[in-house]
DNA sequence: ATAAACTCTGTTGTCGACCCCAGAGTCAAG
DNA sequence: CTTGACTCTGGGGTCGACAACAGAGTTTAT
């Protein structure tokens, strides 16, 4: 406890205080996403301020970012250049319109299956197995 | 070629009649979607009905279903279980649905945040930026 | 008859985001 | 000063659906 600033935290108190664990702290250091702070004596000192770029790490990803993009993110988080922020989220949002025009065929098709299934009668053959026994609509 | 009916192929023939790679069919073998054939001689033969088998995999995966979820439905290909046909796909339409929420959810979120992010001065902090960093909404 | 192309079995690698373990060293409390 | 909880490095394992490769044997076309 020589600290000065004494600012500083063990990688598990880091760790609890920003809801992770500890594991995942050393695989961000390997993606680059964190500093690997130097360490005074044998263990490090990780200062407290870590704790909020790695929540900032965590809510990015709960809005579907990849930590690759994150990293992009985190390059920027000066907040200066905003264009390739917008780029960024902008590409985000692609993905995610995509994903649900996919995800949203698929409903569609699966629930006019079940509908059909409900309603044809028994001597004829089951409409989702029909329909995933022969070449695509 | 002494096959009586000869309606049977060699791996490499099903697998480009059947428009996948050998890899898979292997796979598909040993997670026990596809039958393994008695070896006749040296190679393997395989039945051309396979190839629907495959591309009825195939189809299924493109409407989400995991190859667990789909030997399940292999094993009720006859179609005469109805009601565990359903069962499945209507567990796979509730994932869908799921997955569509959250995406609806993250589109929501990074549109509002993309459109603040172009009506904020300069001299703001980027609100992108800004909300990942704080405690989340 | 020979070469190209294929098949067989079995193993390993890929992607993403971690989790878990081992063994050795270290720190803080009592 | 001992004990227990922690940290360090380095490795391996996980999930899903394959792809790639190794090395040996086989078939087919020329």
């Amino acid at each position: 406890m020589s600290n000065p600033a004494s600012q500083t935290l063990t990688i598990g108190h880091l760790a609890r205080s920003a809801g992770v664990g500890v594991e995942t702290i050393r695989y961000y250091q390997q993606r680059g996403l964190l500093p690997i702070p130097a360490a005074a004596g044998a263990y490090r000192h990780y200062p407290v301020k870590l704790a909020e770029r790695i929540r900032f790490v965590k809510r990015a990803q709960e809005l579907g970012f990849s930590l690759e993009e994150i990293s992009e993110l985190l390059r920027l988080e000066d907040g200066t250049d905003r264009r390739s922020i917008r780029r960024i989220t902008n590409e985000r949002l692609e993905q995610i319109q995509a994903k649900l025009d996919d995800l949203s065929r698929m409903k569609a098709a699966l629930s006019h299956l079940v509908d059909e299934c409900e309603h044809t009668s028994k001597g004829q053959p089951c409409p989702i197995i029909e329909t995933l026994s022969t070449p695509h609509s």
